[in-house]
DNA sequence: GCCAACGTTGGC
DNA sequence: GCCAACGTTGGC
């Protein structure tokens, strides 16, 4: 199973929207971004995903969350009135694509991303790096490790 | 709110 | 295909 680090505002959506509806699966929707997109067409289902807080008060990655359904043509790039709505796509060619996730537990407490830079092993982290704007990248085996050992 | 960093767009 | 201009991201 890959590991996935995927960065969000939680005023959108926060760690908080999954365990509250610990059932309920979450559209991961309206990444516009190629790389990004290219990494979520590599989810798999049970693949465990930390979810990143920014643009907030208080950033760091604050849980788990895994997909439970792997990559789709996002809905919301053919609907005029979404913000994230893109004219030049067809559902015979989708551009984005979106996965279905759901709650695993969130971290015991909120890992900050001061806590992150120059820890040693996350060098490679795409995250950590000054003006990343990579808002979904993989987190290997051993950087997942690392980071849930700061818990 | 500022601004550096970066991705995307579009003129040539 | 280059690259300047522009828009967006995201930490501070």
């Amino acid at each position: 199973m890959a590991k996935w680090l995927v960065k969000t505002e939680p005023s959108e959506c926060s760690i908080n929207d999954f365990a509250k509806a610990p059932d309920k699966s979450i559209p991961w929707d309206g990444v516009r971004n190629y790389q990004a997109r290219n990494f979520l067409r590599e989810m798999a289902v049970g693949d465990e995903v930390f979810i990143y807080h920014s643009s907030c008060k208080r950033i760091g990655i604050a849980g788990i969350v895994k997909v439970v359904r792997g990559a789709y043509p996002d809905p919301t790039q053919f609907d005029p009135a979404s913000a994230y709505h893109d004219s030049r796509s067809t559902p015979a060619q989708p551009r984005w694509q979106a996965v279905d996730m759901k709650f695993v537990h969130k971290l015991p407490r909120l890992v900050q991303l001061d806590e992150l830079k120059g820890l040693p092993g996350l060098e490679g982290l795409p995250l950590i790096r000054r003006g990343n704007r990579l808002s979904v990248m993989p987190v290997s085996e051993d950087e997942w490790q690392i980071i849930l050992r700061l818990t």
